[in-house]
DNA sequence: CGACAGCGGTGAAACGTTTCACTCAGGCGA
DNA sequence: TCGCCTGAGTGAAACGTTTCACCGCTGTCG
């Protein structure tokens, strides 16, 4: 009785009631040929699929969502979507999440924390099934905030002390002191490392590796001039590489926090007349594919991009899917040289 | 009665329900407290308020969704997220979304038409407001299946000769031209085309442009050779440059249809000892950031990139916001040749 | 023959919102 | 005083699913 075939809607309003209605079964059956099609027999089942496409019927995720309380999304929370490096890290990502039939929301916070906090609790309305974060500040008070919700969450990129939520990073410790060691190795005595902004804690990490670097090779601490850009972009590294021309004495070899920096740079050295690595050897690091196609190739600190980020899906699903008693991991990957022009001995 | 506040689920069960109770309100008032603050008076308000900071509650967007009718998301769909192009143009889009109050959901379909039609079921799912879609294939028969959802799209970088939908784009004939008289004004006469697959609109219409030019300038159509790839990527740049080598007689410029390939192809050119601009000319298109910095810094066709993401979102609010009268609309912006030293005249 | 298991299916109760038709006071003009 | 309007708040119905207890039927086993 009552709405009959006839008042069709504009599109899109057909709901499983309609199908349901229309291959003379209940609700129900519908949605178990859906959802548990071993619990139909074949013969219903696949009257329900006919109708299915005939009707153009597209289940609502809303529903399904409000309903059985779980989430088939994740999100991902990066620093910068225009960095390779992060675009790499989501492709793994999106990759693993697949697998496991989950979509991935991907965000950048463009390294704010206001933007961060708004993203989270973005995030918390949509009720994900977990985030993927490469947190924009070191205090953590957005996380912090964020866990009340109780959505799970995992570090990417960035190594956690505390035992709320699995990481995935590269020991930054090391990546700097692997950079620096090598330019010290070439008989390099004044280093500069630009460093990004100094509430990252993969800068300041990196940085802290470098000067070990330069302890190591028997130098003081004067020889390495730290130079904070404000962001980790190229823009920035232009900005850097002009204050670099203007330190006297010049440093001769230059660190930079990421290969975007060092792009940066290196086109402020090559407007400026300085040539690389005759005057100035360079170092960046991540490694993104640009990196081997510059102006110089860049020598470069490489990570396991892709890999991180798969492999953090990968805990995050472990963490929401499986046993109860999970237990947060850690897992560190270790960094690369990946030695190109850029770093060429002088001599 | 029953449930009392004894109960404690774990964490973030808490929900509208609980809010009103506890503030001694009706579930309506609570809800009119945070959509309509007007019809509530402001002694109530702030209680409300006080009690949704205490309980810690977050409205669940499912619900508000599926109760409501509508949703608070837009999706991209592109055709590579590591095209820093792309980037640009989400950065745009996501940029005037938020404006609008609405996220964005950022996806690429790899080139790939399979992938496209799994994500467009994925919004229709999700009942998302819209689709800002870069199709993967010409046919168009992804975008026409999912026209019967009653979703709203806007074409991306591509135009669009149905009425269907909006679309925003750069005459991409024009820039095929730009580029490849620019060649011909200095002096070659055979060129190479280094498309991408033939069945993006964006490869063939730069062709077509390609091909006026050539024609323009007094050449015959063998004056032009094309070299199709599998991929618009780096990869597929270096691929089509070792083609390229094999050629006799060798052409004396390359255009190609995009950064990424001509990068690619210019690492080639430099592992075979292949000098450019001096034995070989190049154009790229879309002139990434990373053109510039690049080896030889890259002459490339730009397009506005964020502005056309900003420009696709507008028009797409536009058509499911305001007025029912909506005429579609096709915005196309001019391309423009940015010089470098990739194409320093030979002589 | 009776008990019982399994299969295929039903109907209704949730899930957490928004929205809409109401009620209830209080104030105001006639 | 009466009628009426307005502002603040209420209660219940929807939205489209999933899930769960239950039902009737058909064999099968003891």
């Amino acid at each position: 009785m009552s709405t009959g075939g006839s008042n069709r809607k504009t599109t899109g309003e057909v709901s499983i009631k309609d199908v349901a209605h229309r291959a003379g079964v209940s609700i129900g059956t519908v949605s178990n040929a859906l959802n548990r099609p071993d619990r139909v027999s074949a013969d219903t089942r696949s009257r329900v699929r006919a109708v299915i496409d005939e009707l153009g019927y597209v289940r609502s995720e809303s529903a399904r969502q409000l309903r059985s309380g779980d989430s088939r999304m994740v999100a991902l929370l990066v620093l910068d979507i225009g960095n390779p490096f992060f675009v790499a890290m989501s492709r793994g990502a999106e990759r693993a999440a697949r697998e496991h039939g989950l979509g991935v929301m991907m965000c950048h916070s463009a390294q704010d924390s206001e933007a961060e906090s708004l993203y989270l609790s973005m995030f918390a309305e949509q009720r994900v099934r977990g985030v993927l974060v490469t947190p924009a500040d070191t205090t953590g008070a957005n996380l912090l905030a964020f866990r009340r919700h109780g959505i799970p969450y995992v570090f990417v990129d960035r190594v956690v002390d505390s035992d709320d939520a699995c990481s995935v990073s590269v020991d930054d410790v090391a990546g700097g002191e692997l950079a620096v060691r090598h330019l010290v190795e070439n008989g390099h005595e004044r280093v500069a490392y630009i460093s990004g902004p100094p509430n990252l804690a993969q800068c300041t990490d990196r940085l802290v590796g470098a000067r070990r670097a330069i302890e190591a090779g028997g130098l003081g601490p004067e020889s390495l001039t730290v130079l904070e850009t404000a962001k980790l972009d190229v823009a920035s590294g232009r900005d850097a590489g002009a204050r670099l021309l203007g330190l006297r004495p010049r440093p001769t070899a230059v660190f930079c926090a990421n290969d975007l920096l060092a792009l940066g740079l290196l086109q402020a050295m090559f407007d400026a007349g300085v040539r690389v690595p005759e005057d100035v050897a360079l170092v960046g690091y991540d490694d993104i594919e640009f990196a081997a196609a510059a102006a110089v190739p860049l020598t470069s600190v490489r990570q396991p991009a892709e890999r991180m980020g798969s492999t953090a899906a990968e805990l995050l699903l472990g963490e929401t899917e499986g046993d109860p008693a999970h237990e947060h991991e850690s897992v560190i990957y270790s960094p690369e040289l990946i030695v190109r022009r850029s770093t060429l001995p002088r001599r």
